[in-house]
DNA sequence: ATTTAACGATTACTGTTGTAAACTATAAAC
DNA sequence: GTTTATAGTTTACAACAGTAATCGTTAAAT
């Protein structure tokens, strides 16, 4: 099987706000966002499709909805992906990259190693 | 416009040999990969089309093949989308959750900060 | 000189993505 | 009770992605 949580870039933005606000209505997420309406709602209608939304029926003609994948498990799929895809599943690879290009600096690691530290 | 640098990823593993292996013939970059062999001839094609791939003439029956696009360039530009798009361009969150998911680990930081010490 | 394997080009087809208009039915406004 | 704005549904369509078969031409094999 293919990657199960399968978000397309011009879903993402609608899969954010209803990460940070849950049981939102469309036209109030819509309001978080910019574009076409219509567009949103076909996009809004693909995430419910494909099972990354799911809707809780107000009346005939409203919903609220909220997120069945959560953002740790999308976070955490896409790394993984990137890693695969970028850099041959490689962490060292990805790490020297992320320095060479000051992705991290030395107060980027700093700390990090006091937050790993107090644990 | 948008991300110019765009190779699909049925595309990638073709781009990762000849990166490797400049100025192959197709069938000798294809002896590196596996896979059907007409699709591979199309995604060639579609290399070259998109111009990330550029093809020699040896004769009016074989080419060979070297990335216009380097690795460094592709790789930068997935860097930054993917930072983009999973972490709103934070550089912070990013790196917190790569030590959440144990993807950096305090070995990790100590290398490299020892590298970047040393400069 | 003739056959043949195969490179590269052409064509094909399905699914997904990005974008959006048109339609339908109903909650709400008056 | 009738009108109206609009939530959700349906339809549309081009581009791209994944996958692959077929065809035409020619370098190489015999």
């Amino acid at each position: 099987m293919k990657n199960k949580t399968n978000i397309a870039d011009s879903e993402l933005p609608i899969m954010k706000v209803i990460w940070e606000h849950p049981n939102l209505t469309s036209p109030e997420i819509f309001e978080y966002l910019d574009g076409n309406k219509n567009t949103f709602k076909t996009l809004l209608q693909r995430l419910v499709a494909k099972g990354a939304v799911k809707s809780a029926e107000i009346n005939a003609r409203a919903y609220r909805y909220s997120a069945i994948i959560s953002r740790e498990e999308y976070t955490k799929n896409e790394q993984k992906g990137f890693l695969q895809k970028v850099f041959d599943g490689s962490r060292e690879k990805m790490l020297l990259n992320f320095v060479k290009e000051e992705k991290i600096t030395k107060e980027d690691l700093q700390k990090l190693m006091e937050m790993i530290e107090e644990e």
